[in-house]
DNA sequence: TCACACTCTTACACTACGTGCAACTTTGCA
DNA sequence: TGCAAAGTTGCACGTAGTGTAAGAGTGTGA
């Protein structure tokens, strides 16, 4: 399990010791065997000790990285929404946030992006085993959410805008949310640009129900349609 | 754990045969032991034979009515939620339906139906167990509020408004999830007729906010605050 | 009232989960 | 090189959750 001793290019990052490469690398690795064998075995059908053995760790090695097999797959999920975040982070403060989160949405139609949390998904898609460990990551993502709204929300005194911050959050993710699964529904695990064309449609078109109030029950766009194509 | 064979009052329902009745006072008993222990040791301080014990039932039974011990304490939790779904059903199809949510909302303040979940809320605010199962019972509801919509908006024929409906449920349940957190969090198990009434406009705003796009980033309504108090 | 079918409960056994603990190995640093 | 910190591993233990078969309770028709 340990790295042989490649010259780790010093690119950027502070200190990447040993220790951290190490640990990196056997979290991917533990992360690479769930997902393969969810491939092969689909979902519960395979033990923590399965993907211990796979990754070449013990048992109790796989714990102390992950608290559960769901918790190792939606790793997938988190990597996915963390980019999200760091994106949204990147935006003007005085942005308004719904134009951010728009913005910053945009970075998911990278096929590389996706293509992780698209293939867990039409791994999962019929089966509730993932539900409890995605959605917490959803929520998690949610949390970091409020927290860049808080900063930019202008602060009442008596925290009366409490609630605008709280309803904006977690509207903004089930807004992403939602379009991520009408995307799968209608494409599957389809990367091709005119599919990543439509998520990113259906992502700009989230955002601008949310931004409208829901107003035109009939209003609604299609694939690549003509709607507000503003972007970075 | 059987019922005593009280006179049942036959009042409405079709057939509450002896098996039913048997079946619900098992489960109340098992919530109720539930609660019980949650309150004296505290989340994470009980196994569900400490349950089942308590109940007076046998560990296998527990599971065949629960599937876990926070499945236990979250049917409070659907509880809770089944009676704004059951509202929600209620108002006229062609009602908007942010205003139809908002209206069924109103059943929320009624003291009886929100002290189970202030108490649960209260009891395991500071830990995350209850978190698996609880977003788990939120999203059943999205999933209502999302068959709900469905059958209020006009179909397109290409389904072209399935985001629409996908991300209204979402940030309608996002939203009433966000008035009940920022109610909890300012009054904790506060069940006194002004708590209450704070309650009731937290939903009417939050369900406003939603309506009008949050559009003022500093337009918030504090406690019983002069905003639209239509209810039924 | 009895007998039979159906449903629910229970005990038992078994696999897997998740964690504390105490060796043991690897890495960082002087 | 030697030591301390960090990481890995095996072991043991309690708990979760489920299959199974036997037994108790309940509905129904003769």
């Amino acid at each position: 399990m340990n790295v042989p001793p490649s010259p780790a290019s010093p690119t950027s990052a502070p200190a990447p010791s040993r220790r951290e490469l190490n640990k990196a690398a056997t979290r991917q690795a533990i992360t690479d065997a769930a997902l393969s064998l969810l491939r092969s075995k689909g979902p519960g059908g395979f033990t923590a000790e399965d993907i211990a053995e796979a990754a070449g760790i013990s048992r109790r090695t796989f714990f102390n990285y992950f608290s559960s097999t769901d918790a190792a797959l939606a790793s997938v999920t988190h990597g996915f929404l963390d980019i999200v975040i760091r994106q949204l982070e990147l935006r003007p403060a005085e942005e308004p946030l719904l134009e951010a989160a728009q913005a910053a949405l945009m970075a998911l139609a990278d096929p590389k992006t996706v293509e992780p949390l698209a293939e867990l998904f039409a791994l999962t898609q019929h089966s509730q085993l993932m539900a409890h460990t995605d959605l917490e990551a959803w929520d998690h993502c949610r949390t970091q959410v409020f927290a860049v709204a808080r900063d930019r929300v202008a602060r009442a005194p008596d925290g009366a805008d409490e609630l605008y911050v709280h309803a904006l959050a977690g509207s903004v993710i089930s807004c992403g949310k939602a379009a991520m699964e009408v995307w799968f529904s209608r494409r599957g695990t389809d990367l091709s640009p005119e599919s990543l064309a439509e998520l990113r449609q259906l992502l700009i078109d989230a955002m601008a129900l949310l931004g409208s109030g829901f107003s035109p029950p009939a209003a609604a766009t299609a694939a690549p349609a003509p709607s507000a194509p503003r972007s970075s």
